[in-house]
DNA sequence: GTTCTAGAAC
DNA sequence: GTTCTAGAAC
């Protein structure tokens, strides 16, 4: 078969039991109907999809929100189903495609709604992890790329200081950083469809574009001409101006990894002196110190 | 989507 | 030297 690989997440997506799915698919969680996986090609410390589940199971009785987006009515006999199309209970795959097809469903309210609610619980995941492993949290992004080779609907979830060996490219940094348009933002997209649009506003030939544009620092707004040199400041950035404010903490940092990771285990309570990093910054200019980093994870844990 | 290769271009 | 583009990959 030609060409799977970009059916992988509609494999995945297709799971009966996301505990069955092989291990390297590495399931974070799931519900209903969503499957949440580690991003096999992580571009950030932290990088998760969200894929709503196939089939997509409508809630039962009246659809809520857009009223002028109802799902078409049933035209039953007798109030019994006719005709052989099996379940006109679920979202028809196809509206899952990618985003450009979702706002065209009338179902976009509910499946984006499904979506959000597993999102909300991956950036707990990811903060409760930053605060375990580094003392302090920073800024995640949950959005939609604009175009898609993979075929299935997912939402990325990246934390953003895109630093990863899988981060290789131009075209991947500006796929995630906010300040392109290339990655449309879940509250963006909701705005969009409670505002009645069925499409992006680009075409897939101007969002296409955006990932040939200029290399410009998220953080800071600094010009980059070469990719190796983004990266570097990427990870000065994260390793100077992000971590190192976990480490002005009540802990020195003398015993700080065992410790805070025992102290947090199976404990709910470490929530008290978060800290959040908000970085604007221009950081004093920096020479390229990469180093390497590896961030040990955890098993994944099915819902419920 | 990734990896690899090649040649052109800066 | 690096970046960019293009094509192939069973």
């Amino acid at each position: 078969m030609p060409q799977a690989w970009n059916q992988a997440l509609v494999r995945i997506a297709s799971a009966k039991d996301p505990n069955a799915l092989p291990t390297d698919d590495r399931v974070l969680f799931y519900d209903d109907r969503t499957i949440t996986i580690y991003d096999k090609f992580a571009k950030a410390q932290y990088h998760f999809l969200v894929l709503p589940r196939i089939p997509f199971k409508l809630a039962n009785g009246r659809d809520k929100g857009n009223p002028a987006q109802a799902p078409p009515a049933l035209s039953a006999a007798n109030g019994k189903l006719t005709l052989g199309s099996t379940s006109s209970n679920v979202v028809p795959a196809s509206h899952l495609r990618n985003i450009s097809a979702l706002m065209t469903s009338p179902y976009v309210v509910e499946v984006l709604a499904a979506v959000r609610e597993a999102s909300d619980r991956v950036l707990d995941h990811i903060r409760d992890d930053m605060q375990r492993k580094h003392g302090v949290t920073w800024s995640i992004e949950r959005a939609f790329h604009a175009v898609s080779s993979m075929e299935h609907l997912h939402l990325h979830v990246t934390s953003m200081d895109l630093v990863s060996d899988r981060l290789k490219h131009k075209k991947h940094y500006l796929s995630f950083v906010p300040t392109v348009d290339f990655a449309q933002r879940l509250d963006d997209v909701d705005k969009m469809v409670a505002e009645g649009r069925q499409a992006l506003p680009k075409s897939e030939r101007a969002y296409e574009n955006l990932l040939k544009g200029p290399l410009t620092s998220h953080h800071t707004g600094q010009r980059f001409k070469f990719f190796s040199e983004l990266k570097a400041h990427l990870e000065s950035h994260w390793r100077h101006t992000v971590l190192a404010q976990g480490e002005t903490g009540p802990e020195t940092h003398a015993e700080s990894t065992a410790s805070k990771r025992a102290a947090s285990i199976g404990a709910e309570e470490h929530s008290t002196s978060r800290r959040k990093v908000e970085s604007h910054q221009p950081e004093s200019t920096s020479g390229p110190n990469a180093t390497e980093s590896d961030t040990d994870e955890e098993p994944a844990l099915p819902l419920r």
